[in-house]
DNA sequence: CTTTTATAATTACGATCGTCATCTATATCA
DNA sequence: TGATATAGATGACGATCGTAATTATAAAAG
């Protein structure tokens, strides 16, 4: 049945709420269409019919997850709070609500040119961000280079924690790169 | 039909390094054992009698692929050299014979507990052989810091360089990664 | 040489996968 | 008010998934 144009905006909206949540929480290739659709709270049918396929769905609902993550800041931010923030046991556990590009990455590598051109936009939008906060004392250059290698490192160490079965060297990883990357 | 004790333990190891690539190549959920048997140029049937499951077939051929990327180096490597090698294009352009921790820590994370239990036994061998190479005047904590977060650094680098759709961002992120750890 | 044993092939099962044609009910608009 | 366009439901399709029981064969053991 049809719904309100306000309605079904909001119900698209809660789509890709869902789906982004269950993609990164089980991966592109571990999730199917029937467990995004029940998720949803609606029938795999209905959700092809929308979206056309399952590669669009997924291309939206990660274009959807890295717009909330950038929207999640504050105005101005201090680079040393999100940082600690972002590697923290926190948002290491809750990999569902966590950063699209440590949950996603090794996958995107593997998809499709839209999927992957929406990432790497998300991509050159957070390290133009993260350089944007660097010390005012360097180059553009040299700002960007620190901004793309911080970022590599935030994006590994997150990764690897998540895969490492041991607390403690899962901690360990958080530490060491939020130190090396503070000094 | 039945082979020789020495064929089969060839046949093993051809199946676990075949398997070992081409998950490296497509992920975990992204290879079924039709396609892991194919590739070993068997039948799916045969390959699960072999290994039980999909899931213990698999912790082999990670564990197989992380021990041969050990046995790789030379005994007295620099660690420069390394580093140079780890982070170039030549490495980012061929998953399937790379770093199985690049190619499968994102997925590795939501696997059962054998796989995890491999894996960080691998990371952890790596740690404590890039802490070996870091500069002697350190004391071993501070040692074994800087390996943490190299290894965050590389992995992040290369899982990022490979996701990103631009070849200049993707180049970029690799040799800002270089800088920042040769510094 | 016979018996046992273990490898590998065959085949099929139920479940789930992505896809799609079809239907219906209702919001939208002429 | 009536026509129509569309959100969403239904159900089925072929393919592939992981798993398993059965069988054939040759190596190993006696």
């Amino acid at each position: 049945m049809r719904v309100s144009k306000e309605q079904a905006a909001k119900n698209r909206e809660h789509i890709l709420e869902t789906a982004s949540r269950l993609l990164r929480e089980r991966g592109i290739a571990g999730v199917g269409v029937d467990a995004l659709a029940e998720a949803a709270g609606m029938t795999h049918g209905s959700l092809y019919s929308q979206f056309g396929s399952k590669e669009r769905l997924v291309e939206e609902a990660v274009a959807h997850a890295i717009k909330a993550k950038g929207q999640e800041l504050p105005e101005a931010f201090a680079l040393e709070d999100y940082l600690s923030q972002y590697l923290s046991p926190g948002h290491r556990d809750d990999a569902a609500a966590g950063c699209p590009f440590a949950a996603l990455a090794c996958e995107v590598s593997r998809q499709g040119s839209g999927l992957r051109a929406r990432f790497t936009a998300g991509v050159r939008g957070t390290i133009s961000l993260l350089s944007s906060r660097m010390a005012s004392t360097l180059k553009p250059r040299q700002r960007e280079d620190k901004a793309l290698a911080a970022a590599a490192s935030m994006v590994g160490a997150l990764v690897l924690a998540r895969a490492v079965d041991d607390p403690k060297l899962s901690d360990d990883i958080l530490r060491a790169t939020r130190n090396s990357l503070a000094g």
